[in-house]
DNA sequence: GTGAAAGCGCTAACAA
DNA sequence: TTGTTAGCGCTTTCAC
């Protein structure tokens, strides 16, 4: 059924037929009726490829998601992060296409989705302290909105992100009442503007209480359940080991526990570790202290909202770019003691 | 740079270039160089809507992921499958396109994708064990490709799934080498197919050895955290608890480590667990007993299986539809003592 | 308030 | 081997 068929069915035109059912005003409201009934009879789709081709929007997003390239894989939190974008998009009338790349900097990933004019818009995600993307989708003139920020890029552009420094601050300085005075640091890669911003936020915590920043407690790599492992047990190892840590998500967590169990000592009893879990509301009862950045749900919303932020940025090519900043919910479990392994 | 624009600056038809770069047969070797080049270095990309408009065929793949509607949250799975998908549609030229579904079941949803002309065809994802989208695909018309199986539908269609069920007789039947008696099943909802085949496989093992399958000891529900740590904890204040636990994935297996660990348990000491975790090379040196039913990496090898047999099913439509079997990997921890927790 | 006709960018008969 | 033409299904001037 299309629209053809549909106008011969209801003995008027096609034209008449479109403007009944996209609303436009100079249609009768008799008419209108009429066309409604019949549409919803026949479940009459408009063709999205047709309409698009007459407009010229394709009113589809797209999403770039990096993929690690040593490790292949995809960080957890695009699926919920997507989630929340694909309900914003349904409610829109926005499709949602996903590209896979190995390379998220590949000029021609993006330049082909503009020129295939598949996509009215980008979602940009993982974004670099200074990432070319940026500067590439404003000189092709592709709108799009950043999930997180790059902070070393100047011009204005749509972004929606958590306040990682903040949230890492007040994460080191929660460590640092406990007393601890040597806390590891586990972080991402730091060419990542997310790692890039926690690092600091650990920093200054350290250098406000005038407590000397030690490289060989701060470690940045790509996030795997190994490196995490590898990196505590190194750490272990140091004349003057750690008596905390601060582990950045997604690291896995499960690595950290192994590490800290094989060599010998019990979380939240020798040793305090502060991480990132789903979904821990029990933990409140238990002797981690588990800090959330970001819980699943609001990961969820924080896709909604920016994919809002880029189809009001679609509708409005004028309009001034908007950001959002997220305060992390930092939540704090009860410790088996007020000082869980410091000296 | 449209077509139109391209044959202008070539002096040549729109129809003589669309046949060159569309690798048809009559045009001529010298005229092909020269169309190639052009297209090249103004870096032309046919426009894909008029392109299908034209062909009919939409060069995109849709994926209906349903979201559990309790708790809103996205299969972590999904990611990685997704990626192995996207890797063959790359391949192929074809587009993927994502939509987040609460209820699965919509009707609607397949419909309009179908009637609205932007996908060539679906992946259908956590099937049920008689799942009514496979007849209304096959109905419809519709290529399709299922991520699992639905054991209830008899009709032929293209599958691809994991073993489920001999990889939980495995694990079970290696519980039983261990000693134990009495096994907790945590599974997944008993609705899902691969549930279902799970189950099943647990039930086998354990008439086959001539062990009594006991209801308290199996569980059935949506895979949250919270659902596993429950789960335990309960089990554990049965008059004759489990000695041993059997964890479908993908319930997180840190809810199941708290409840062991909150009944002043140590796991793989005093009591067994098999579960599902990635990335867990080195707890082969570790004192748990890890279960891949899939690892992060098979599944996307089984993504981008799935995608070529849907590719292929599209491109001939006629074909016998396809259907692959896993055999999962069950990869056996080092247990700290050769009859963990068994009485 | 309604309709005829052109055109979005491409492909695919049919001619030449 | 190349070009002409019609049309994919829709929107959108423009005329009535």
């Amino acid at each position: 059924m299309n629209l053809k068929d549909l106008s011969a069915l209801l003995g008027l035109s096609q034209t008449t037929v479109s403007r009944a059912l996209n609303g436009y005003p100079e249609v009768s409201e008799a008419t209108r009726q009429r066309v409604a009934a019949a549409a919803e009879k026949y479940s009459y789709r408009p063709n999205t490829r047709a309409k698009s081709l007459a407009t010229g929007r394709s009113m589809a997003i797209g999403h770039v998601i990096p993929i690690s390239a040593q490790h292949e894989m995809v960080n957890p939190v695009f699926g919920d992060f997507i989630a929340g974008a694909g309900e914003a998009y349904a409610a829109a009338g926005y499709d949602m296409v996903l590209s896979l790349v190995q390379d998220s900097h590949e000029e021609r990933v993006y330049r082909d989705m503009f020129a295939k004019g598949n996509v009215d818009g980008i979602v940009v995600h993982a974004p670099e302290m200074h990432d070319p993307r940026i500067a590439l989708l404003q000189d092709i003139g592709l709108p799009f909105a950043v999930h997180g920020r790059a902070s070393d890029v100047p011009t204005p552009y749509n972004w929606l992100d958590v306040n990682n420094k903040s949230a890492f601050q007040r994460a080191t300085g929660f460590l640092l009442d406990l007393g601890h005075k040597r806390i590891g640091l586990l972080n991402g890669l730091e060419t990542m503007d997310f790692a890039h911003r926690r690092r600091a936020g650990y920093v200054e915590a350290l250098q406000t209480r005038g407590i000397a920043v030690d490289k060989a407690l701060m470690r940045s790599e790509e996030m795997t359940e190994n490196y995490g492992y590898q990196a505590v047990c190194e750490m272990m190892k140091l004349p003057d080991p750690p008596t905390a840590y601060l582990v950045s998500s997604m690291i896995p967590a499960i690595g950290i526990r192994r590490a800290i169990h094989d060599a010998g000592l019990k979380m939240g009893q020798d040793i305090s570790v502060i991480t990132h879990d789903d979904d821990l509301s029990y933990l409140r009862n238990g002797d981690d202290v588990p800090l959330f950045t970001a819980t699943r749900s609001s990961v969820r919303e924080a896709g909604r909202q920016l994919a809002r932020i880029l189809i009001d940025q679609i509708s409005n090519p004028g309009k001034v770019p908007q950001t959002k900043l997220f305060e992390a919910e930092l939540t704090v479990g009860r410790s088996t003691g007020p000082n869980v392994g410091a000296r």
